[in-house]
RNA sequence: GCCGAGGUGGCGGAACUGGCAGACGCGUAUGCCUUAGGAGCAUAUGUCGCAAGGCGUGAGGGUUCAAAUCCCUCCCUCGGCACCA
């Protein structure tokens, strides 16, 4: 009897798929359709570890799966190409980053062949490919076109070591994301898309998608609607106003001071007002100079310097009120400004302490006293309020909140924490901008025909740290003629942020080559919305929301039909090292899936990554786990080839067998896989238990069902039992309920609700014979001993509970 | 501080809608086979107890005939956000 050998048989596998296309996605218009795409991978130089194919794996047994229940599957692979590891080690080496990318892709294709994955090579696609990035370039455009995008001046995070712009997404606790150096602010012009144009879509359609909660809260919180009113508090003896935010108007009668923040416009423009503006300005070129890190660290110990020469008003008492300049008001958020009431907010508090400024309690507990001596926030009853007093907060906010609306002191207003999204990134290996300067039209878009601009070769990949682009060193491809007046101008040297190319490219697989648009609209009306998406939690605020943000302004523009892109979503928990932590090269704790492949086949390494725990779980790689697997396989292998003349299988093993296709169907679009691997091995146990009841058509039942998870094992074993075609193009068995038959079930017997016996009886007994055989029982004779019974639980084929006194 | 997820044997984890806690796998022990075993096979394996039986799902309380599962109070771990007015 043949050996399992895996190494002789998954190569062979592998080439018959591809020569047979047998994973090649045909457009099928009778078939339902079912996408379902993995998170594209950026090709590192290391290849993939262990924990990137847990993903994919998943998505290859649901697409492999779905395939053999009819559904015309779309299941494609590419690659997020645009990055600066390619471009730090052409830094290094002076290598062109297309042709280490171009190394790395073909590394890790063949990995994921050698995994056997059924992806259809036929539509990969590259985000550094000028036929993908001229269509990146388009939606820039058409963005530009209608407003969304912009260039501004503005303070930004800055990576000193990245020597790059960063998005507001990219800036983790003050550090860089990529590379942990910590950020500083850098003013430099910009450009920015308007993603905060669509936050309201953006918040609200989340309620549509079957996404985990927990990436659904994190976007909301990103977003961070908030409701209030705008309020203005006018300037004692000045025109000039102040508009502050708030969400508490019931409190405005507590507020005694305000607050700009260090970037407020009024502190320029009623400079000559200021008394002590050398102190002012001290102060807020200070907070200019400040890191997110300092910021942060500060947040205990409030700064700030009174504003002296001017005072507010209060405009619901008319109060004149202090105006102090602080950095812990914000200058991008609402007004810049807010209204202090120290009593019911924990920031004023601390700050009304720091400067003995007063506080006065406005809102008090329904019962008892108001809180001193600390900001109480929450709710309550108003007090201290002229006409106001006794209601309740929320009361208190809408009818203060009118009074002054008459006055035309205040509007309701909605704020989010959402900023726009710096895109430009000073760097070379991304996709230019397609944008001229010219001296006298100013900022021209560059014509849908001269796309894709590509980017130009380079000596030097060293990013300059000025702020410019190492483009901005290739003087022929900068200088070129105005497309509108033929005068000298100059090409945007900025390029896009390594998120772009990933913001439509699941749109891209649908029409790979498509010259004349992003995709074809009828293609796209197909396939689209993606009806499953697997990758990791950490895009939550990143990829998963620009492209969001992309595909509802794609949308807008007509160019696709749907209006949100991943229907469904799963986050794939990471599989640790060993030890216990993270995988990373430095750490060198790695494990490859090429060696795991070498001593036990891609097989063993696909049915162990689903068995090791919950699928969006973290877990740790375990070598004497994959053993177990491997010795599954070979126990099941050999269990089959000697089984080979089997014909009949016994009721119970049909029975068993229809069991098994009905759990193993239902946990995988639960995307239960490690149960389901469970079931398989429970039931090997059984079958080999009873070796010579399995039959062929039993056995066969169970290759197919386990064929998405052990591809090539399956697919051999179907050949060795003499069939002719893939065991991939069969379809999927239906689990036959009529026979699945249970005569006899165990029920189990309790005495005042602790276990004495379990007795074997009929299917659906009813409650007297159930009774009546379980005073039988010797055991439960013994624990009854005579008593009285005062009541019988019967839950059918489950239990029986005989309560005494 | 706020939001989210979670806490079950030596380990990864099972457990439908409240109904046998610990499936499946790893590890461990003993035995068999073997020149050998980091191979294979068999048996055992939550815990205390010779046993009968008792105790057990982070802690404490509650509801119920019955709670890992529902309710209340608290503790801890992980992930995210963080002066957003």
């Amino acid at each position: 009897m043949k050996n399992y050998e895996p190494k002789q048989i998954e190569k062979k596998w592998q080439d018959f798929w591809e020569k047979n296309k047998i994973y090649k996605t045909n457009e099928e218009p009778g078939r339902p359709k079912y996408y379902c795409l993995d998170m594209f991978p950026y090709p590192s130089g290391v290849g993939l570890h262990v924990g990137h194919f847990k993903g994919y794996v998943a998505t290859d047994i649901l697409a492999r799966m779905k395939r053999m229940q009819g559904y015309n599957v779309l299941h494609p692979m590419g690659w997020d190409a645009f990055g600066l590891p390619a471009e730090n080690y052409a830094i290094k080496t002076g290598i062109h980053p297309a042709i280490t990318t171009a190394k790395n892709i073909s590394n890790i294709k063949i990995q994921m062949e050698t995994t056997g994955l059924s992806y259809d090579w036929d539509r990969e696609i590259n985000s550094t490919d000028p036929a993908y990035y001229k269509w990146t370039q388009w939606i820039f455009l058409k963005l530009y076109e209608n407003g969304l995008a912009y260039k501004k001046l503005l303070p930004i995070n800055w990576c000193p070591s990245c020597k790059t712009g960063l998005a507001n997404e990219e800036v983790v606790e003050g550090d860089c994301e990529r590379c942990g150096t910590p950020t500083t602010k850098k003013e430099i012009n910009q450009w920015v898309l308007k993603i905060t144009d669509y936050a309201d879509r953006l918040l609200m359609d989340l309620d549509s998608l079957d996404w985990p909660d927990k990436i659904k809260e994190m976007q909301k919180n990103w977003i961070g609607r908030s409701e209030g009113w705008e309020l203005v508090f006018p300037l004692k003896n000045e025109d000039e106003k102040i508009s502050v935010f708030t969400t508490r108007t019931d409190t405005l009668f507590g507020c005694t001071y305000v607050v700009l923040a260090p970037e407020h416009p009024l502190l320029l423009s009623l400079a000559n007002k200021i008394t002590n503006y050398d102190e002012v300005l001290d102060y807020i070129n200070k907070a200019k100079n400040k890191s997110d890190r300092e910021r942060i660290s500060e947040v205990k110990d409030k700064s700030g310097v009174e504003v002296k020469g001017i005072t507010a008003i209060n405009p619901i008492n008319n109060q004149e009120v202090k105006i102090f300049v602080a950095d812990y008001v914000l200058g991008h958020y609402g007004t810049g400004a807010v209204m202090a009431v120290p009593a019911h907010d924990i920031r004023d508090f601390d700050f009304a302490k720091k400067y003995a400024l007063p506080i006065i309690y406005v809102i008090k507990l329904k019962q008892g006293e108001s809180k001193e001596n600390e900001a109480f926030t929450e709710d309550g009853i108003v007090f201290n309020s002229n006409g106001f007093d006794g209601l309740s907060s929320e009361e208190a906010r809408e009818k203060i909140g009118q009074e002054l609306k008459k006055q035309k002191l205040a509007e309701k207003k909605i704020n989010y924490k959402l900023r726009d999204w710096v895109f430009s990134r000073q760097r070379y290996w991304g996709e230019p901008i397609p944008i001229i300067h010219c001296e006298k039209c100013g900022m021209v878009a560059l014509e849908e025909k001269d796309l894709p601009l590509e980017l130009p070769q380079v000596e030097k990949y060293e990013p300059t740290g000025t702020g410019e682009s190492p483009l901005a060193a290739i003087t022929e491809w900068v200088n070129v003629k105005c497309p509108k007046c033929g005068g000298p101008a100059k090409r945007e040297t900025n390029t896009m942020p390594q998120w772009a190319g990933s913001c439509w490219y699941y749109l891209r697989f649908l029409d790979p080559r498509n010259e004349k648009e992003l995709a074809d609209k009828n293609k796209e009306k197909k396939w689209m919305p993606v009806d499953l998406y697997v990758g990791g939690a950490e895009h939550a605020v990143l990829h998963l929301l620009y492209s969001r943000f992309w595909h509802k302004f794609l949308f807008d523009i007509g160019a696709i039909s749907t209006i949100e892109p991943f229907q469904k979503l799963r986050n794939v928990g990471l599989i640790l090292a060993p030890d216990g932590q993270k995988m990373s090269k430095s750490k060198g704790n790695t494990v490859s899936p090429n060696e795991i492949i070498e001593e036990f086949g891609a097989d063993t390494l696909r049915v162990y990554e689903m068995f090791m725990g919950p699928f969006d779980q973290a877990i740790a790689w375990n070598p004497q786990g994959v053993k177990g697997v491997f010795r599954f396989l070979n126990k099941t292998w050999d269990l089959i080839l000697s089984l080979k003349g089997n014909k009949e299988s016994s009721q119970q093993i049909i029975s068993e067998t229809n069991k098994l296709v009905k759990k193993v169907g239902e946990d995988l679009e639960k995307m239960k896989f490690n149960t389901c691997v469970a079931f398989f091995m429970e039931y090997i146990n059984l079958v080999s238990e009873r070796k010579n009841e399995w039959g062929i058509i039993e056995i066969e039942k169970m290759l197919k069902i386990f064929a998405p998870f052990a591809p090539h094992f399956c697919e051999e074993l179907w050949s060795e039992l003499d069939n002719k075609n893939s065991i991939a193009l069969e379809s999927w068995p239906e689990a036959d309920s009529a026979a699945i038959i249970q005569e006899n079930i165990i029920l189990v017997a309790q005495v005042n609700g602790k276990v004495r016996d379990k007795i074997e009886v009929a299917m659906d007994i009813d409650k007297e014979s159930a009774l009546e055989l379980a005073q039988r029982s010797e055991k439960i004779k013994t624990w009854l001993n005579g008593k009285e019974i005062k009541e019988v639980i019967f839950v059918p084929n489950r239990i029986i509970n005989i309560l005494t006194d």
